[in-house]
DNA sequence: TTTCATAAATGTAATGATTACAAAATTAAA
DNA sequence: TTTAATTTTGTAATCATTACATTTATGAAA
């Protein structure tokens, strides 16, 4: 749980001009790690500020990822969702329940051909399979 | 470039009864790597089917998936693309020009941390960053 | 070949996420 | 306070995808 001073300091370290809307959306993204949606955020804050446009979420998370404050998970097909967590990690998306499961892997050990000279701004390892819970939930039918 | 009976042969093995329509999109994503969007692949087949319908390619590249004969690449945040190619690549996607670059990359070395007793089906390795090309003519400004 | 049943393809309409845009509200500066 | 700039808001438009009903093609049986 981050207090309002620290994340309103967080957005200004990252240039952007910390509105009520944009302490509470980044708060939300801290608070909740579940690569939410756009809809998601949206809904979720509507509650505490009935103002909020769906237009302001979409656009204040677009300015949080170009300053790289948060970053853009493309792990469904129709619909993006973000993630605020600073440390590198894969998403594995089980195709059966639809959750998304955040893991770790050794990233460092990653080699690459075919991108020399390339700029590698972020990589993203996503992997679609089925969770622990409902391959056990299948074994018992 | 592969002959119409491997196609069909191909698609018969794969338990998919081989229809003029999806012979064509078939070979039309084997001999184009091009990560096609389901426009992309419309529009070049209209030209020589003009009756094709923009569901069927749909309805065609989403059977294709569901036999294992084609991945869904989560490249860009709101069109779905293919890829027909069976060796396991990475995908690079410049964020300046916004082309689409396939890159190998040692997946056997890859290890995970939280997806014990996990199905692993499909595992992408997606990075953006800047091409080659782009850096060069960035330099040159 | 004709008939019938099934599968595949088609076209249109609906859905739903995202974006464009202009107006209203807020903030900052003068 | 006045003014300008920024942010927020709401509505309308866009565009990829899906739903669905109709038409067409296919294949087997008579």
């Amino acid at each position: 749980m981050k207090i309002i001073q620290n994340i309103s300091a967080e957005l200004l370290k990252a240039d952007i001009k910390p509105s009520w809307q944009r302490i509470k959306i980044y708060e939300f993204l801290l608070n909740n790690n579940i690569h939410p949606t756009v809809d998601t955020v949206y809904k979720k804050l509507a509650k505490e500020i009935p103002t909020l446009s769906k237009t302001t979420v979409y656009n204040t998370l677009k300015l949080f990822e170009e300053h790289h404050l948060i970053k853009n998970v493309n792990i469904e097909e129709n619909e993006i969702r973000y993630d605020a967590q600073n440390h590198i990690h894969g998403h594995f998306k089980c195709t059966q329940c639809g959750k998304i499961f955040d893991f770790k892997y050794n990233y460092k050990d990653l080699k690459y051909k075919g991108l020399d000279d390339f700029i590698l701004n972020q990589t993203d390892v996503m992997i679609k399979g089925i969770c622990k819970s409902c391959k056990e939930k299948n074994k018992s039918n």
